[in-house]
DNA sequence: GTAATTGCAAATACTTTGCCACGTA
DNA sequence: TACGTGGCAAAGTATTTGCAATTAC
């Protein structure tokens, strides 16, 4: 098991969660995701489709969003994606509308100075955002 | 009716649709909305809800959404939201996870020049930006 | 031993579609 | 008149929940 999945888990047992088995598969199949992922994804993916229930994930995946370890993203598609939170890493996101293709940003993100201009102005707790950028690619187009 | 009521429904006029009760009636509520709201907000909402069926709305929307008029948003809820696109006018959110509330943000965005850079690196087509802060507002902390 | 976790199955919620009647251009 | 639009009802898809059995601590 690589560092970040070593740490994950240890963040996952600090915040009071039982480690099983699901959990740790569920912990690798979203280190090894490329990008989010949605519910049936991570269900139907080896590892974790003979191994434990959509309904097991769907609630673990209520406990990872609910401790900050995992993010829900909303996107444009009609299933939620989710994807693991490496503290100090941020992504934004650009989306292929035709094809539902999701692609991670690398540029630095602009949007930090706002963010904390909003987190003074408003007293939001816990404030985080989501850029996502929408389009057709050269290849749909 | 204002201005932009007038306008928007040229809008809808010049991208071949028919002017119906319905469409109308669609495109007022949705300038009065403070921001953006569901189907079953606007299937609810009085002068509609007498007015037309549900599944007429979603189609009025997904006919707007596919000419550039109105824009489908993917929030955090499991249900879509929808808001009319200004011409000129971009709008950022601002939402208590707590409970749900929308708030639109008036601050300079940020994002121009990153999705400037993207559209001439990337080639995506139709290229726009979503931008979303999410926290836990102050009443609710 | 005890409380958290799980599987299975059923219930919800929201969206989407079919088909025929209707109204706009 | 012709074709886009609307109503009603049913189907589809993703999510959410109840409860008894199981498992981690």
């Amino acid at each position: 098991m690589s560092v970040s999945a070593d740490d994950t888990l240890a963040r996952c047992r600090d915040a009071g969660l039982r480690c099983t088995k699901a959990l740790e598969e569920l912990l690798a199949a979203l280190l090894h995701a490329k990008g989010p992922v949605t519910l049936v994804d991570l269900a139907e993916s080896p590892p974790l489709a003979s191994l434990c229930d959509k309904a097991t994930l769907y609630r673990l995946l209520l406990r990872l969003t609910d401790k900050g370890i995992v993010r829900r993203l909303g996107l444009h598609e009609r299933a939620a994606y989710f994807t693991l939170i490496i503290p100090g890493d941020h992504r934004d996101y650009l989306i292929c509308t035709q094809r539902g293709s999701i692609a991670s940003i690398n540029a630095p993100c602009p949007v930090h100075e706002l963010e904390e201009e909003i987190r003074t102005t408003t007293g939001f707790q816990g404030l985080y955002h989501e850029l996502k950028f929408f389009g057709v690619c050269p290849k749909c187009a």
